[in-house]
DNA sequence: TCGATGTTGATGCAGTTGCATTTATATAGA
DNA sequence: TCTATATAAATGCAACTGCATCAACATCGA
């Protein structure tokens, strides 16, 4: 029992810049893919996902634990993937009501071409800013904010 | 020009990490308050700001400059406080475009009781977590990663 | 084997956001 | 003064999100 009802000054300090930076760097990245014709973030994020994976791809839940996105905002998302060409739905062999997910080489593709620009918005954004060891630092102290309860 | 086009692993992760935990806190605290029966944090942020102003108010721009919200998101958002009472629009003096925007009584309450929940998911999602150090160490981080052309 | 329960993924509907544009007023310059 | 431009705020429309629910299949226990 060591919450407290009421935040101390660094923590509500700490959490206000912590909205608003987050906030800020979305928008700048989001804005850096728009201006360059390209998908927002979260098409990224499943794309680097379904990446990683490989050839086997991955189920639809595996995405959401992975992304933290929730079910209907994956189903949808994944459905305008497809839409685009840039994932594909397989059928699963041991469980009828599943699919897997496989990324495409227009997908690959696109992913390429997001991260050129999603990167360099991290290298300005972020890496710019900080030394290597502060970077640590704070993704150390990020880490400890992290909700144990989501594997991650 | 110190900007790279790719950023290091180290900048990476703590992008990775702050994006993450940033979704998850805000998450939390969103959970916290819907749980509760209160309105979401952006309706927070703004009778934040609109208490801080006091009876003088504040003009719609001003809470854009304030939260970073979009100007139809905040015009939108003013119109629900509005219906709910929680906020009144004044017709300002010299210029016939405008409004002030000041929190009612009933504005305040509902302010003061999303801050009882709200500030318990600071203080346990981040005031429990880290040291009062710690806690300010992440703050001067992340305030050299805000964006030097918002004021903050 | 069968019914109860759990899991996977999709979807109807209402509410919200994003974009572009509009309305109204203010200000600056010929 | 009168027109052109700038600023404040609202809004129509399409896209997206959140919520609840549903349909389809899987699994477990009697």
């Amino acid at each position: 029992m060591t919450e407290k009802a009421t935040p101390s000054p660094e923590a509500i300090t700490a959490w206000a810049r912590l909205m608003r930076v987050s906030r800020q760097l979305v928008e700048n990245a989001e804005d850096a893919l728009k201006e360059s014709g390209l998908p927002p973030l979260a098409w990224y994020d499943v794309l680097h996902e379904l990446a990683e994976a490989g050839e086997g791809g991955l189920r639809p839940f595996q995405l959401i634990e992975r992304t933290l996105f929730a079910q209907y905002n994956i189903s949808r998302l994944l459905a305008r993937l497809e839409a685009d060409g840039l994932v594909e739905k397989l059928p699963v062999a041991d469980d009828g009501r599943g699919q897997t997910i496989r990324i495409t080489a227009k997908g690959r593709e696109t992913r390429r071409r997001m991260w050129a620009v999603y990167g360099r918005s991290i290298a300005d954004l972020v890496g710019g800013k900080l030394s290597a060891d502060e970077l640590k630092m704070m993704s150390a102290l990020l880490g400890r904010l992290r909700d144990p309860a989501v594997l991650d």
